[in-house]
DNA sequence: GTAGAAGCGATACGAGTATATGGTATCGGG
DNA sequence: CCCGATACCATATACTCGTATCGCTTCTAC
């Protein structure tokens, strides 16, 4: 066998320095010459572990969006560790979603620039589709445990409610990068709508 | 004097010619030549009424942009004539902001791909600014008017309760895109946001 | 009429793109 | 030790892009 390279690492690598080109420059300024650059290799080795420019995409954006969901996990782990009410945990989770610092600003841009591509993008729109998919069950399932715990009230579409609640915060989202992360209190204003659906515990709604 | 030309109707069908390419295939499908091919002209006739790129994008952003508002003061002067509730006059407005049918799904593609595009270009951030600020200054109102009528509990923050009714209403939006547009009761969706701010009118809310 | 300015198109140019190709360096196994 | 498979790089190719420039046409004011 000849002269080994750890893939993984190497593709981790560029998918990171394709990340911060997007996240400072733009979609549009995502080349491969500059993504090289970027990654302190030449344009060859790219091409080397990515057949074509889609391929990149895809996976620079798997990359960030399990990343993302990895934070999501911990910060369920902890907050169930904690015993916090679910409404909680659940809105610690999603405030992981605004770019309210420096490294979920990237992570913010990164997902808002693929998505944009995505939407003309068949490889694209799959992993969002799927990422998607991912979050709101998540986010279902933690209303439908709230539901168990008479933190929701029964009468609730658990599903349409994380669907609103998911919504938000892509839209907050959205505001904060435009007007800049201090304009107004995201946090308060996510806390409204989760409280909106977690009605039995005023002690989060009244915050 | 030399011949004459609408200069204004030029721009206009040389920027809804942009709007379409936009939509149907993405920024980075947008180019002179195939603006030109859509608009059925000539690249000199662009450079003709555009000075440079921004200029085109800058003015197809703001077209687009204050189409929409004049299609949500239409339905407000309609509601308002019809003494409506102002939630329901409210949700109706902000109806025309989601992608349920042909036309709004373009002219959402058109807002989206541009607001994409302004995170990192000064001249579009300008004017997406300059429309959030608009729509966001509107949403407020409207509120304010419900707490006039008693519609609103007076305790609110009225421009924090905007700001979440229009966060919700774009991440619908970028739902709606991404799995169908009967995918879910976006409408009803909305409706709850709604609904959880104009707390003094059931009717609304139990729809 | 006709001078001349504006409308408008064709084309040229340089920069930048994704990808293809050929080559060199470097290591592991026989 | 050394063959060869693999990592990696430099450059070539065949585009597309935005913009600049030139030239023809068409209309109005005098």
């Amino acid at each position: 066998m000849p002269r080994v390279a750890d893939h993984d690492q190497r593709r981790a690598q560029i998918a990171r320095a394709f990340q911060r080109l997007l996240a400072a420059d733009g979609f549009a300024a995502v080349s491969f010459s500059r993504v090289a650059t970027g990654a302190g290799c030449s344009v060859g080795l790219i091409q080397h572990y990515f057949p074509d420019k889609d391929a990149l995409l895809r996976f620079a954006y798997d990359d960030a969006v399990s990343r993302l969901g990895e934070r999501v996990r911990v910060r369920v782990r902890n907050g169930e560790a904690a015993r916090l009410p679910v409404a909680e945990v659940l809105l610690d989770s999603l405030v992981e979603l605004l770019p309210l610092d420096a490294e979920r600003d990237v992570e913010y841009r990164v997902r808002q620039g693929l998505q944009a591509q995505a939407l003309h993008h068949p490889g694209l729109a799959e992993v969002a589709r799927r990422a998607g998919r991912d979050l709101l069950g998540y986010v279902t399932a933690v209303i439908g445990d709230g539901v168990g715990r008479g933190e929701v009230d029964a009468g609730v579409d658990t599903g349409l409610a994380a669907r609103v609640i998911l919504a938000t915060v892509q839209g907050l989202a959205d505001q904060l990068v435009l007007s800049g992360a201090d304009a107004f209190p995201a946090r308060d204003a996510l806390g409204q709508v989760v409280a909106a659906v977690f009605t039995g515990n005023r002690a989060v709604r009244d915050r």
